[in-house]
RNA sequence: GGGGAUGUAGCUCAAUUGGUUAGAGUACCGGACUGUCGAUCCGGAUGUUGCGGGUUCGAGUCCCGUCAUCCUCGCCA
């Protein structure tokens, strides 16, 4: 090695020792006669400083900028108490510099590596390698570490077997797009990346592997979020011969085991579990933020003849009224009131409408047309307080829900009820099975076509398909979901009526899922499994909005790599070799390409 | 594909109603300084105001287009 310690571990017990150390100037602090040099690394920061005694050191030591890769060597000395830093584990000593060299000098930095602001995201994701000198970007990645190896005994310790599965396969439509790889030796045929290796988990299961997990890529070639990037990681599990309930606790006191490790907070080691539905009614969503109440309560049979239009005309139209509850302790100005439509805009809804509950009598817009009747089944269903407001909803019932969903959570951040301290976990259960596409008018898979129904529900694929429900379940963590999986249909015959329900019939089954179909004939085990997105869990368990910064080499919204430049056009030999003729004009001609304003820069 | 925000020195930002020579901090370069830890002090250099077009006597500022980044709707079985 070429040094005896890393810039970290150095303490006051040190003190006599000869030793060396190799790192990047941090800072720089000249003193004409005495020159500090902050020294990092991964480890840590250690000061050292020149002494006339040794010039030819501290000559060296004076040509060196911020970044500079140097390797210093010299004896440890205790600080005297005045100049200790308290702020710093290496504070209480420095390294007083015999011997110093230039190990690789740097040019003047394009972003910021140290201090408090940071640089736009753009510059950090075009020169990732210094943004990862950051702390918080080193942090996350030493995390994923730390969950990867936490993830890893836990499988091993429930005698899961570590399959990969692989990167190239055959393209299975439905879902996500593909990204496609073109063959060279098969002409005009392609490769897909997985958007998830679960039909070859299943063919794992097939086989008598028994219980499989893997750290997955996968690949959609979809529109990005914050939270969504083109290839992302997964815990990819599945099992055999179990239940629902078996799924759910190998994977939930896995979550709860890295929100303990991970995050520090002790939560409880049985998740609770709430039916779909009764996600959807309380919290109009399938992924509910229990970290805070402010339930939503459907009111549309006290107020179906309410004088007020906007409610009865809901009503008569087969819609719903949705009303969040607020207490005396959740004010709300009338400038805030007003600003609420625009939290649920996005879902088409129209306006919030809201009243105000005083001893005087109510007030708002919509109070004046309110029976006395209406007022106390009001009160009653949403226990409204005096100084207390009664905000609603009303419209069609898949605009409302899901508004009133939107506006729990907006009205969550406004009232800052969202303790970033707690970790609420939250299982939902009984998904429906298909859900219902307008566009297409027919019914697709709402968690994928391979997902087994409830067993007490399958007469109904044949009564009413849409009320079936599944055995399919997503760990919710703080409103994200973390984890989703279902029990597998492992039966041919209830996977062929499934297909035929999803309006696949058996030739195109054939053609798409044919090997599939075929492993199911010979002998498939009843099998379930789950898949975490661990980016996401990741940023949540850091506290993180987005989740790039778990991840070291993102990409922009997009998809492309601003430090590679990737995408990028090939040689056109290339294009030859695989048989593919391009039909668009080529970046050079259109004089642009992904990241040219800062490539040229 | 739609909506929104942003783009000024290497970096982070400022620049009044459209007004004449586009500033500050930091980094960088030079100098001073023996106890700093955001060192301090003195001096210096640094601009295609993302790009293209337009309006105007005059554009960083207004208009149109375009590119990039971020947020978001659609999309993501």
């Amino acid at each position: 090695m070429l040094r005896t310690h890393t810039c970290g571990e150095l303490r006051a017990a040190n003190d006599g020792e000869r030793v060396t150390l190799c790192g990047w100037v941090q800072n720089r602090r000249d003193h004409g006669g005495l020159l500090f040099l902050d020294l990092r690394d991964r480890y840590g920061v250690t000061q050292v400083v020149t002494e006339p005694e040794f010039p030819e050191a501290g000559a060296a030591a004076d040509r060196v900028r911020l970044e500079w890769v140097v390797r210093g060597t010299g004896v440890v000395r205790t600080r005297p108490d005045a100049n200790r830093n308290k702020d710093r584990s290496t504070g209480q000593i420095e390294v007083v510099l015999e011997e110093f060299e230039v190990l690789s000098a740097s040019a003047p930095l394009p972003v910021a590596v140290t201090g408090e602001e940071r640089s736009s995201e753009e510059l950090g994701l075009r020169y990732r390698y210094l943004e990862m000198r950051r702390p918080e970007v080193r942090n996350a990645l030493e995390t994923r570490a730390r969950m990867n190896q936490i993830i890893r005994e836990h499988m091993i310790a429930q005698a899961f077997v570590e399959v990969e599965t692989p990167i190239l396969l055959r393209s299975t439509p439905e879902g996500a797009r593909d990204y496609l790889v073109p063959s060279r030796v098969h002409p005009g045929s392609f490769y897909a990346l997985p958007q998830s290796p679960q039909i070859l988990k299943q063919i794992l299961m097939v086989g008598g592997m028994d219980r499989y997990w893997q750290i997955a890529r996968c690949f959609r070639d979809e529109d990005l979020r914050a939270d969504r990037q083109p290839e992302f990681t997964q815990l990819d599990i599945e099992m055999s011969f179990v239940e629902q309930d078996d799924v759910l606790e190998v994977v939930e006191s896995l979550v709860v085991r890295l929100v303990r490790e991970i995050a520090g907070v002790e939560i409880p080691s049985s998740v609770r579990r709430m039916p779909y539905a009764e996600a959807v009614a309380r919290y109009g969503t399938d992924k509910p933020d229990l970290r805070f109440g402010l339930p939503v309560v459907d009111v549309t049979e006290i107020l179906q003849d309410c004088a007020f239009g906007v409610f009865s005309g809901a009503a008569k139209a087969g819609g719903r009224i949705r009303a969040i509850a607020l207490g005396p302790e959740h004010p709300l100005s009338r400038k805030k009131l007003d600003a609420l439509p625009a939290a649920v805009a996005d879902r088409g809804a129209r306006g919030v409408a809201w009243v105000r509950i005083k001893a005087e009598g109510w007030s708002g817009a919509a109070a004046k047309h309110l029976t006395d009747a209406e007022q106390s089944g009001l009160t009653e269903a949403l226990g409204l307080q005096e100084g207390g407001i009664a905000l609603f909803l009303a419209g069609p019932s898949e605009v409302v829900v899901p508004a009133s969903g939107d506006l729990r959570v907006h009205l969550g951040k406004l009232f800052e009820l969202r303790d970033p301290a707690r970790y609420e976990l939250l299982w939902v259960v009984d998904f429906p099975l298909f859900a219902w596409n307008e566009d297409e008018q027919r019914l697709d898979a709402a968690h994928h076509p391979f997902t087994a129904p409830l067993p007490e529900d399958v007469p109904l694929l044949d009564s009413a398909p849409k009320s079936v429900r599944a055995l399919a379940y997503d760990l919710v963590l703080n409103g994200e979901e973390v984890a989703g999986g279902s029990i597998r249909i492992h039966q041919h015959d209830v996977q062929s009526r499934v297909f035929e329900l999803l309006g696949i019939g058996a030739d195109e089954a054939q053609q798409r899922f044919g090997f599939f179909l075929e492993a199911l004939r010979y002998g498939a085990p009843p099998h379930g499994g789950c898949a975490s997105g661990l980016d996401r869990l990741a940023a949540s368990l850091l506290g993180l909005e987005q989740i790039r910064d778990v991840i070291a080499f993102p990409k922009t919204t997009s998809a492309a790599d601003l430090m590679s430049g990737a995408p990028s056009t090939v040689d056109p030999a290339q294009l030859v070799e695989l048989s593919l003729q391009l039909d668009v004009a080529s970046p050079a001609e259109t004089g642009n390409e992904p990241g040219d304003g800062i490539r040229s820069a």
